[in-house]
RNA sequence: UCCCCAGUAGCUCAGUUGGCAGAGCAAGUGGCUGUUAACCACUGGGUCCGCGGUUCGAGUCCGUGCUGGGGAGCCA
């Protein structure tokens, strides 16, 4: 007999004589002469409920049974003649593959975050984190068939990179040098004997790798892991997170705009459609309002306005900030969610920031202040994405190299594709897990990641 | 890196003015019942985060370190 998934045996509208079920007790309760149990195998969030006889052989044992047991069962799917559940299994024969022993430490009550990230390998286990990690997978797929759809071709841009890319925040060092006792060369450390022979880090970002395939391949995107070495410490921030890059040939800063709108928009839609049954338990457990919020994101045109607007906006608002608004100064987290939460109450996309601010890849603008920059910001997340029309007019890039001080030699690969058949073209970065947090509702980025990195936090 | 809060049983927490270490849940045992976060009874379970100090006496007060959480900065 082949196993079914319980998602599956769920979906069932006829009783089935034989069924062969793999799983793990969640709890079981016990009857005058026999027992119930209920068994998960992962493939949705609602658990199987096993009629256990004691005429079965090996009852005594089963009635032992201990939430986190491992068990086959064997037997036949009959509607339930008891309130609270559709079907239950009678069971023929049930194996016992392995029994958990009482230092278990899921319990069948609540436990809280901190707590389960002490046992994050014990938490995919849980209805809440088994329910975001199925929601995690769903949301990937839905990423790559949104680019497919639309013709984007999916790069892999290097995790190893030779490059600090655009200065985004600190660096992981990736070296083979023995650390006590690095060789030397004028007092420094002399990497031209290091592995790759020059300095090597994590990627902070696959942006200039995709750059140069959208000016190839037309439209791209990458979809990895990226690394950040910033000491912070806060809900929305971890070493180790993954972002979606897509990057645009022949597109300007309003189709960038429009794909990034384009984008947020139809992955909310398709968790609602997918992932109903998951995303019920936040809304009952840990966002009351998560079904409200979902829905106002995927049907309310996002609100655009530009950094100078924005700038207005709060200056006239009466409200007391913490940090001073001014042109030329970047918008701050309470800033952002004034606009965001209060203002608008819906999500809305910034544009035109002050150069001053923004990185030497962005356009710039012909008033000489701004750059062609876009920040999407939604309520409860803040800044979901970053993204900008790239410079692709040599002069000016190099001018700009030059005015931060940045080695050109470096960079020659990037200045070659303003070289040779240069055309404006635009991306943007997109925070999967702070996406997953929108969708989710969970507050803490470490609690929408397997098994975060976060400063001295690498247990898993 | 800065500001704030917390650390007591497996988990969540209480612990008064400095005076014998507590509850609920979980676990174990027994009972009961088509149960469903089942229910009832009993039992076991403690480096009160570490170190140092004050005191006749410290979970409680002081100093210090560590860990966790919230917020800020940085950003996605």
């Amino acid at each position: 007999m082949k196993r079914i998934k319980i998602s599956k045996l769920l979906k069932s509208n006829v009783p089935k004589d034989e069924v062969l079920i793999k799983g793990w007790v969640r709890t079981r309760r016990d009857s005058k002469g026999f027992s119930f149990i209920e068994v998960n195998d992962g493939s949705c969030l609602k658990n199987i409920q096993i009629v256990a006889d004691s005429t079965l052989n090996n009852y005594q044992d089963v009635s032992r049974l201990s939430t986190g047991s491992a068990v086959v069962i064997a037997g036949k799917l009959v509607e339930s003649t008891g309130p609270g559940q559709e079907w239950e299994v009678i069971a023929g024969r049930v194996e016992i593959v392995s029994l958990a022993p009482e230092s278990y430490p899921l319990q069948k009550k609540r436990h809280t975050d901190e707590f389960l990230r002490t046992i994050a390998h014990l938490r995919p286990r849980t209805n809440k984190y088994g329910a975001a990690f199925r929601i995690r997978s769903e949301l990937s797929f839905a990423i790559h068939k949104f680019f497919r759809d639309r013709d984007f071709k999916y790069i892999h841009s290097p995790i190893i990179t030779g490059s600090d890319c655009e200065g985004a925040g600190e660096l992981f060092k990736v070296t083979t040098l023995a650390l006590g006792n690095p060789p030397k060369k004028d007092g420094k450390t002399d990497y031209s004997r290091d592995f790759f022979g020059k300095e090597a880090n994590l990627t902070v970002s696959g942006q200039l790798s995709a750059e140069m395939f959208a000016l190839a391949l037309g439209d791209v995107y990458t979809f990895g892991p990226t690394f950040r070495a910033e000491n912070s410490h806060t809900s929305r921030h971890v070493a180790e997170f993954w972002m979606v890059e897509p990057e645009m040939a022949f597109c300007d800063l309003e189709g960038n705009m429009d794909l990034a709108e384009e984008i947020i928009k139809y992955l909310t839609s398709y968790i609602l459609d997918e992932c109903i049954d998951d995303l019920e338990l936040f809304a009952k457990f840990v966002d009351k309002s998560l079904m409200s919020t979902l829905e106002n994101v995927a049907s309310s045109d996002f609100r655009r306005l530009s950094y100078t607007a924005a700038v207005k906006i709060l200056q006239k608002s009466g409200k007391k900030f913490e940090y001073d608004i001014a042109f030329g100064k970047d918008l701050q987290t309470e800033h952002e969610r004034y606009l965001a939460e209060h203002h608008f109450k819906k999500p809305l996309i910034i544009f035109d920031y002050p150069k001053n601010i923004k990185p030497f890849y962005m356009r710039l603008n012909d008033d000489n202040q701004t750059v062609a920059a876009m920040d999407v910001l939604v309520p409860k997340i803040g800044e979901i994405i970053g993204g900008s029309q790239r410079e692709e007019r040599i002069e000016v890039l190099e001018k700009r190299m030059d005015e931060m001080g940045m080695p050109k030699d470096d960079y020659w690969w990037y200045l070659d594709s303003r070289r040779f058949g240069s055309v404006e073209h635009s991306g943007f970065g997109l925070g999967f897990e702070r996406l997953l947090m929108l969708m989710t509702g969970i507050s803490n980025i470490r609690d929408v990641i397997p098994f975060p990195r976060t400063p001295n936090s690498i247990e898993f």
